[in-house]
DNA sequence: CTCCTATTTCAACTTTTGTTGAAATATAAT
DNA sequence: ATTATATTTCAACAAAAGTTGAAATAGGAG
C-alpha cells in the first residue's frame, strides 16, 4: 500500500462513528451488515452512517454489495493488513517494540 | 490503549508532513532529532512543523526533550506498538490477514 | 403503476484542522 | 548586557471534515 492510501484509511479510522462502524463490521465477518443494521447498532442517522460508510469505502477499508434492498457492507481486512503492514514495516522499520504487540 | 488515545494517534498519522516526520524520526532511533533538522528534513517552515510536532506528541506518538538550546523528539516505539496493537487484536481480532502482514 | 422500505445525495451550516508570518520565549556566545 | 540561534506561540485566515434534515434514487410488494 502506498503512503496516500495509507493516509486515508488512517483518516477514515480516525473518528469514533466510523472506528465502531469497522469493529461492529469485523464480528460480523463474512456475512457483513446492512447500512441500516449498521446505523441502529452505532446510534448514528441514516445519513450520517452513509456518510461514514462512503468514507470508511473510499479509503477501501470495506466494501458494498447490494442485496436487494440493503447495501452489504464488509470489512476487507486485506486492506487493514495493508495498512497495518505499512506502519509495522515501513513505518517502524518493523521494530521489536511494535511487532511484539501482533 | 483506549479508544480515545487510539483515534488521536490515527488521526495524529493520517497527515502527509507528520506521516514524514514519523518516519525520519524512526530512521534516527534513540538519537532522535533537533526540530531544525526535522523541519528542513520534511521541508516545511519552523512553525508548521512545531504545530505537526506538537500534534504527534499531543497524540503521545513522539517525546521532546530539551537539548541546549534544541529540543530533540524522538518516536516512542511503545505507543506506536499500542496503537497497532489496538488495531490487530481489539480492532480485527487478530485476523490472520491482518497479522501475517507483521 | 403506486406504495413502501432502504439507502444515498444534497445544500446549508458548524466545527475542526492546517497554513502563514510576525512576535515571544529560551538558551548560549561574545 | 547584547546579539544570535532554536523553537514555540499567536492571531488571522483558508481549507477540510462532520452534522442536519429534506429530497432523490433504487428495489420490491400489492
Amino acid at each position: 500500500m502506498e503512503e496516500q492510501a495509507v493516509i486515508r484509511a488512517l483518516g477514515a479510522l480516525a473518528q469514533e462513528t466510523r472506528l465502531r462502524i469497522l469493529r461492529y463490521l469485523v464480528t460480523m465477518g463474512p456475512a457483513g451488515a446492512a447500512a441500516g443494521d449498521i446505523s441502529q447498532e452505532v446510534g448514528a442517522s441514516a445519513s450520517r452512517t452513509s456518510f461514514h460508510l462512503s468514507t470508511l469505502a473510499d479509503a477501501g477499508l470495506i466494501n458494498a454489495t447490494r442485496a436487494s434492498r440493503s447495501i452489504i457492507y464488509r470489512v476487507d481486512f486485506d486492506a487493514m493488513g495493508g495498512m497495518i503492514g505499512y506502519l509495522v514495516r515501513d513505518c517502524c522499520k518493523s521494530d521489536p517494540r511494535v511487532t511484539t504487540c501482533c
